[in-house]
DNA sequence: GGGTTAGTGAAGTTCAAACTTCACTGAGGA
DNA sequence: TCCTCAGTGAAGTTTGAACTTCACTAACCC
């Protein structure tokens, strides 16, 4: 059974972002969702996998808060949040930044060397 | 053991990237090797797993281009690369602009229906 | 040379999670 | 009303992968 991440230990955002988007079957169903809105039935048919298990990825993929679904009469119509994805472009961010900023302290350092052998 | 993804089905980019920061350790390893380039035997202080744990997670990391590695001597020193970051943003960058598309086709329709209704 | 330290390979254990099937509920249509 | 279709819950199976330990190699230091 697909965890939905309950209590499994996965605590932040991030974590559950990189978990739901970390499955191909998942970054399947976001794919065809940032199309167009779909059912349960409509990706089952498209991923070729059972309803059940669509209906456990998509759990995971609310919780992760890419997709967020309604239910009327008895169909499930599943939607793509892309404000879903800010933790991760945060992420990334940080990562890129705390990079530069270590290239800079380097820039820093070597420039500081040369002005040192200037002064001798 | 920790599985490289030799062959595991494991294809894309993508694929390797999600996959590589599904895990909590190793985005802990790339935090770390964000600020400076660290050793095995560091890593592995720092995250308190066995030295073994690090090289495995070590060639998950590589194969997704995140991070290098050098031997000089018997120490392994081990550097983020953030260019191996790019698939990921424009993984972001895709769905953001499909969603963007869908929104414009939907103000379109919209549009298209409201100069109808001024013809009518 | 001999001891220590850094890293690796092999093998085994454990656990999460991606599926399945089956049984069921409930909405819609003939 | 009856039948069908959409979705869900429970339970079981199977695999991938995140660890560990142990044994080993090779570099460094005395």
């Amino acid at each position: 059974m697909i965890q939905p991440a309950g209590e499994s230990g996965r605590s932040s955002r991030v974590d559950l972002l990189f978990h739901a988007l970390g499955d191909a079957n998942r970054r399947r169903m976001v794919r065809h969702l940032a199309e167009r809105p779909a059912s349960v039935s409509e990706l089952a048919a498209v991923l070729t996998i059972s309803k059940t298990a669509i209906g456990q990825h998509l759990a995971v993929l609310e919780e992760a808060k890419l997709v967020c679904s309604t239910k009327v009469g008895r169909v499930r119509t599943c939607q793509f949040d892309p404000a879903g994805l800010a933790p991760l472009q945060d992420w990334i961010d940080y990562h890129r930044q705390e990079w530069n900023e270590r290239l800079n302290r380097l820039d820093d350092l070597i420039s500081g060397i040369v002005s040192k052998e200037d002064c001798a």
